[in-house]
DNA sequence: ACCGTGGTTAGCTTTC
DNA sequence: GAAAGCTAACCACGGT
């Protein structure tokens, strides 16, 4: 944390919080710490999902026929194309060859 | 859930969860599931950055500098555990297994 | 060449490079064969790198390492260049214009 | 090149070229500097790619058709269904709506 | 409203 | 054959 840390980079390291350059460093600060926590969730989510692939996969599903059908769940609707795709990733899978 | 429910396809609709054309549909629907529930999250996360984005915004900061502090600082990190693992390369390298 | 050639699909095989179905048929194929030609470059650049790290493994380097330092140079670059960005953002939004 | 030099890191910076830890320092120095200088070639290439897709673009073609035509005919062959998603681009493109 | 940029995802290659 | 790293395609945001 103290090494390298660019969010200091225009601001004085005294004791108060207070501006520098027209910069309110410490409000400064918060708001990327709050990003920074969420970004870190958000990792840890992607994570997680993909983890479930993995598993999904470890059991012997197509991960890309998964992927197709929540891609498809999340368009619900127009794209009929996009169902025919899955329905030839189907056969492909199935081992019935266009 | 009942419109378009496109996961069912290949699947019969009868009570049990049996195989359909090689695929075991029950399991099926559960990895898509909870695929679908971190999404959320994910997206609700996303939703939750914009809005730090936006009121650090609305309090006068540049989201574009903001953005670039944040990625510098995770290059920090990258960078130093990209240090750590040349180094854990080295050893091995001259033998010194730790 | 002659055999698939599916970029001729929506195209007359008239004399002229006239519009067919609203393509512009050869400025298309002119693209096409540019990008084709760029590709090809790229594929033998990659070769060539291979090359160089098959070289260097045959002489007892681990190439691991090789690319790990490689990594590392080139995030020096990317880092150093984000600074400067940053830099100039900052007195941009000082008004301090460059 | 003076500053952040990471392929030096467990060298000796006297005159010779000689082994430290096993190492052969300018051997190593002089296989990252190929690698680097190909790859930066790469990168002016990929960058030259862009280009033309940009000027593509710029004359009203869709970026996104030449790209699957390009990735056709470098399958040539195989992958029938790629085709049709080919046909149906064009027919969208056309305003010919399935 | 468009363009450019950046971030996310998907597919491929390569390694262990 | 599983896992990871790399590349390429896609998508969404912010700025102009």
């Amino acid at each position: 944390m103290s090494d390298t840390n660019v969010a200091d980079f225009p601001q004085n390291n005294e004791q108060a919080t207070t501006d520098v350059g027209g910069v309110a460093g410490d409000r400064l600060k918060s708001f990327i710490e709050r990003v920074e926590r969420l970004e870190e969730e958000k990792t840890a989510l992607m994570e997680d999902i993909k983890e479930v692939y993995g598993e999904a996969k470890s059991v012997g599903f197509d991960i890309k026929i998964i992927r197709k059908i929540i891609r498809l769940r999340k368009m619900d609707g127009e794209k009929r194309r996009e169902e025919d795709e899955l329905l030839e990733l189907y056969k492909a899978a199935i081992g019935m060859h266009s």
